[in-house]
RNA sequence: GGGGUCUUAGCUCAGCUGGGAGAGCAUCUGCCUUACAAGCAGAGGGUCAUAGGUUCGAGCCCUAUAGGCCCCACCA
């Protein structure tokens, strides 16, 4: 046993006991029979990433449940790895290109993915090393990449086999494109979010009757280049003799139809809607319905494109300018009117999106959906908190196809091949040597990528060996929880769960334990825009890793957001602390005594109390553990650890401990090591540098915390009467305190204390208690009794339950301010005699409430009524 | 338009199955008491958004209202 610092010193053992518990292998998790096993897949950072708080919070949520479970004995496996975030990447390697001057072009496919790869071995490993210095125990060994080997077969194994079972398919459909990265994104990437706007009604002529117009309005007039038709609604009575005729569509030489479809809203607008196919999802939709032509008129920069005419070129706003324009210099423009509506915006880049028709592939939903949304209702799969899971229904239920291909370079390329003599498609594993139907031999792999999502999607399993059967994905699959923001759930998680259903008959995992976001003190989202954001590793830096993940742990609840604090990242630190010298004052002790054995039986009255005390609380913090309520958990352990123990049990034994031949030491010393180590391996999962160093330095006979067992409750370390005994000359102690506070009186003025109760079993407990109660009541003597015999009558006084305190302070006593005391107990007294009577004398209470409720209200009465008495008396004494 | 969620002490938030309102920080008073001043002891501070309802009993369950936040959604 060596002795510890004086103050706790995070940075200095952090780093060394994490190497440790690497060069153990403690982290890694293999099959083993004799176990049972929990699994943990890390949701895998981009390899762009950087560490955030976001990150912090969601790999210590996930790191106290696998060293919660390593430590109950479960073969706990964390499953780590990175992921290849085919936009965020590629954006990045081009613009690192950029600044070398060179165009992703000018490389060509293969040049540009060596360039990614390089991204990836020189980025990839960064976000890993942060996460070691949180703490992360998971199992480094099988860190994974969702574009490695392994994951990339299983990848095209599901593309394979959704395609030839009709999930997959491809499409020319109206898609979210977006203009900046020049590629298809899915739904779940568009953010819509209200802009300004306005709203143009313009006059479209109607052909052959000279002076009339149709009025449309629209939000998008650079759009009318590709106008195919005009709708209206087929029970509007407005416009009833319009449909058939013919419109002339201005600043083009084409003429389009006026036809009616339901989905024309007749209050909104004008009733008459410019239908545009190739830019937008409705007009799509209708266009398809009525055979109508499909326009495009932009190019994939979001241009115009219409050779021949002025706007060739120009700038899709800049388009929309012109065309207003001209329209009002040719009078159609009828009016503008401000109007605010919502725009799609790419997530990545927000720019705005737009609408455009390409051949993509799509992953059809329908069906895969159905048993996600049964897994979620017959409760294999949880939320937490289960509000979530109404989010996931909703959106499962208005799902639509996926887009899945991008026109990305980095990323799984499709596996689709395409014969350029008959246009056969192939979608098959390898190149196929020649076509299938004619038999040539000019087959050429489609350009595109899948959405990173793809692969993610197949996370839990593609990691654990997937589609080979192999012993890993045996025994670790499927998954127990999945740790996640509630910002990925459309992305990610529902995804996960309708791949893992379709591929290997499970869901993934039974539980999805969802956080929020920490944002910064004045509830802004952390963001680099508004440099807002504060680094983990700054915190770790300053205060420690166990500080930081106390701090994001405690006083949050699932789901909720949280605020980051510099304040409560130092009440954390404290805390560590706080442990670090209650540990430093044990071992000085056990140095000073030597190792101390002792029974149960050896025990006294206050070391059973918090033998007692910190067995209800394993029990508890168990139970708060199991259902996910870490911050609950750890604010027990935080309570019981700073008051119970460090600020009452250490005080009771100290002058046991000063005695030299004090016959109790030996069981104090036992008491405080016992009690200590069951609190550091209570706390081990939250805090698990500090522990581990305190528990390493305390005993010998285990070489880690984070491989002892956890705390069971035990039937043997429940002391209910000395739970209560020591509750009694608790408050007899506050009472004291109290007492001596308001008359000013100094610690260092020691008093006599006179105890005096009618019933011996409450002088025992005093009797039990005298060594410590004297100093915790700063009594020079105490002395119990059973009447008022020889205590001076000017003696101030306390009331507790069945007992009253005296201590006789001369020229000290002030009366005044002591019926002041007296009064105010009394009144208090009273208010809690109202509440507890009026329950006792209503006949519905006494008839309809639990029986042990009625008990324990009648138990209360008892007391407050005995301690009213006292009160009463004594004020009498005082001439009251 | 639909859905979700929140409203508790000066501030930020907990409050597990309904049974006498809690923490941290801040404020006020004393203490350098032989583990810790990153500490110890004490104190003040709340119509639990509002209005109804269910119940012997509501911060917690139900309904409505007001305000805040979030998500989804094709009203051009």
């Amino acid at each position: 046993m060596k002795e510890l610092e004086k103050t706790y010193n995070p940075s200095a053992i952090e780093e060394k006991i994490y190497e440790r518990w690497l060069a153990k292998g403690y982290f890694h998790a293999k099959p083993n029979k004799d176990k049972k096993p929990f699994t943990i897949v890390m949701p895998p950072p981009n390899i762009t990433g950087q560490l955030h708080m976001g990150h912090a919070l969601d790999n210590t949520m996930q790191d106290i449940l696998t060293r919660y479970k390593r430590m109950q004995g479960y073969e706990a496996l964390w499953q780590p790895g990175t992921d290849h975030a085919a936009i965020a990447t590629e954006v990045k390697v081009i613009e690192s290109l950029k600044k070398q001057g060179i165009e992703k072009a000018d490389l060509g496919r293969d040049g540009f993915l060596e360039k990614c790869w390089d991204w990836r071995k020189e980025y990839g490993g960064k976000i890993i090393n942060q996460l070691h210095k949180l703490g992360s125990s998971a199992d480094w060994e099988r860190e994974r990449f969702t574009m490695d080997e392994g994951c990339s077969k299983a990848v095209q194994e599901v593309f394979i086999k959704l395609y030839e079972k009709g999930y997959i398919y491809k499409g020319s459909r109206i898609i979210n494109w977006c203009p900046v990265c020049k590629t298809s994104i899915s739904d779940a990437e568009v953010i819509h979010e209200d802009q300004e706007g306005s709203f143009w009604h313009i006059n479209y002529p109607i052909v052959g009757e000279e002076g009339r117009f149709v009025e449309i309005a629209t939000t998008r007039p650079e759009t009318l280049l590709g106008d195919t038709a005009v709708a209206v609604n087929p029970e509007d009575e407005r416009y009833e003799d319009l449909i058939g005729k013919m419109l002339k569509l201005p600043l083009t030489d084409r003429e389009i139809p006026v036809i009616a479809d339901a989905y024309v809203d007749k209050e909104f607008g004008t009733g008459c809607v410019k239908i545009t196919p190739a830019h937008d999802p409705n007009d799509f939709e209708v266009g398809r319905r009525h055979s109508l032509p499909e326009i495009n008129i932009m190019n994939d920069d979001a241009t115009i494109r219409l050779p021949g005419s002025k706007y060739d070129g120009m700038e899709r706003y800049e388009a929309r300018k012109a065309i207003v324009e001209d329209l009002k210099e040719m009078g159609l423009l009828v009016k503008v009117v401000p109007h605010t509506h919502a725009v799609g915006t790419h997530d990545r880049c927000k720019t705005t999106v737009e609408p455009m028709i390409k051949p993509q592939w799509f992953v059809k939903m329908d069906e895969m959906a159905r048993p996600a949304v049964e897994a979620l209702k017959t409760g294999e799969l949880k939320f937490v908190p289960e509000s979530f899971g109404k989010t996931y229904l909703h959106w499962l239920e208005g799902i639509r196809d996926w887009c899945i291909s991008r026109q990305l370079w980095w990323g799984h390329r499709i596996p689709a091949y395409y014969c350029s003599e008959c246009g056969e498609i192939v979608v098959a594993g390898e190149q196929p040597e020649v076509c299938p139907k004619c038999g040539c031999r000019h087959l050429t792999q489609d350009e595109d990528t899948l959405d990173t999502w793809f692969s993610s999607a197949l996370w839990p399993f593609s990691t654990l060996g997937w589609p080979d059967k192999t012993e890993d994905l045996e025994y670790f699959y499927p998954t127990d929880v999945l740790v996640t923001g509630y910002d990925i759930i459309f992305f990610w998680v529902i995804r996960m769960v309708f791949s893992g259903i379709e591929q290997t008959g499970r869901t993934p995992f039974h539980t999805v334990l969802i956080h929020g976001l920490v944002r910064d003190s004045q509830g802004r989202k952390m963001s680099k825009s508004l440099g807002n954001g504060i680094d983990p590793l700054e915190v770790i830096e300053k205060y420690g890793a166990d500080a930081l993940r106390m701090t994001l742990i405690t006083g949050n609840a699932p789901g909720n957001d949280m605020r980051f604090y510099w304040e409560r990242v130092e009440n954390s630190r404290n805390f560590a602390n706080k442990i670090w010298n209650a540990s430093r004052f044990i071992m000085m002790n056990i140095e000073k005594a030597g190792a101390s054995k002792a029974e149960l039986k050896d025990l006294t009255m206050a070391d059973r109390w918090i033998l007692s005390k910190v067995n209800g609380l394993a029990k508890e913090v168990t139970e708060n553990l199991d259902r996910y309520e870490l911050g609950i958990a750890l604010q027990k352990v935080y309570d019981f650890v700073w008051e119970e123990f460090c600020d009452w049990y250490i005080e009771m034994v100290k002058p046991r401990l000063w005695e030299e031949d004090n016959t109790t030491k030996a069981a104090a010393i036992y008491t405080l090591k016992t009690v200590l180590i069951q609190s550091l391996k209570l706390l081990h999962p939250y805090i698990p540098f500090v522990t581990e160093e305190i528990f390493c330095n305390l005993q010998d006979e285990e070489e880690s915390v984070m491989i002892s067992s956890w705390p069971e409750y035990r039937g043997d370390w429940n002391f209910p009467v000395e739970e209560h005994e020591v509750e009694v000359m608790k408050e007899a102690v506050r009472a004291i305190r109290n007492v001596r506070t308001s008359m000013n009186v100094p610690p260092s003025r020691k008093a006599k204390v006179y105890v005096v109760s009618e019933k011996q079993e409450v002088l025992d407990i005093f009797e039990h208690s005298r060594i410590f109660f004297a100093t915790l009541g700063y009594a020079n003597e105490v002395v119990l009794q059973k009447d008022k015999e020889g205590i001076a009558g000017d003696a101030v006084s306390a009331v507790i339950h069945q007992a009253t305190i005296y201590m006789p302070f001369a020229e000290l006593v002030d009366i005044e301010k002591e019926v002041e005391r007296l009064k105010k107990e009394e009144e208090r007294l009273r208010g809690e005699l109202a509440r507890v009577n009026g329950m006792l004398n209503n006949e519905k209470f006494l008839s309809r409430a639990p029986e042990a409720k009625i008990a324990q209200e009648r138990e209360k009465e008892a007391k407050y009524s005995q301690m009213m008495e006292q009160v009463k008396e004594r004020l009498a004494q005082l001439g009251q």
